[in-house]
DNA sequence: TCTTTGGTTATCATATATGATAAAATAAGT
DNA sequence: ACTTATTTTATCATATATGATAACCAAAGA
């Protein structure tokens, strides 16, 4: 296990929990980020490394700053 | 000026600001994040949008938490 | 002037994030 | 069992981040 996978594995939980707190469901989240629910299920399941821009538009959609988001 | 140019020169500016701070060149931070001067440059232009990958690798080279990175 | 140091810009190949569609799996409720 | 909602997985094309090299620019100092 590399450090970029477990950073990954990191963003993609966080990102669920926050999700969840909040009780959005993930295609709700994937909509309000303007991507595909399969593309939020990959970023989730810690199989990409997101972009910076990505990641921004995910904190925007939860309402949460991104420097909450990349706390592990 | 999209919202994502937006972010990638602040993500650079805030790069940049903090380097400098911490009296390290360009070229030595590139060194402590194994890649070249030149695409240091380039991230901190704000021309691309770095992964979170990439972000984690510089803040850790700053000695910096990635959240800190990030604060815009 | 010449050299060194720090930074910038251009360009190319390669790896991979993203956008998109479809299908399958899982769970929850009726 | 049968829907319905939710999530997961696989796959493909396209856009782009990254890795790398080279050339260039500016400032500072010998």
């Amino acid at each position: 296990m590399t450090e970029k996978e477990k950073l990954q594995l990191a963003i993609g939980k966080r990102i669920k929990e926050i999700r969840e707190s909040k009780n959005i469901a993930q295609q709700d989240l994937a909509a309000a980020c303007n991507f595909e629910k399969s593309n939020m299920a990959r970023l989730e399941a810690g199989k990409t490394n997101p972009t910076l821009y990505t990641l921004q538009k995910i904190a925007d959609s939860l309402e949460t700053p991104l420097s909450k988001l990349v706390t592990f």
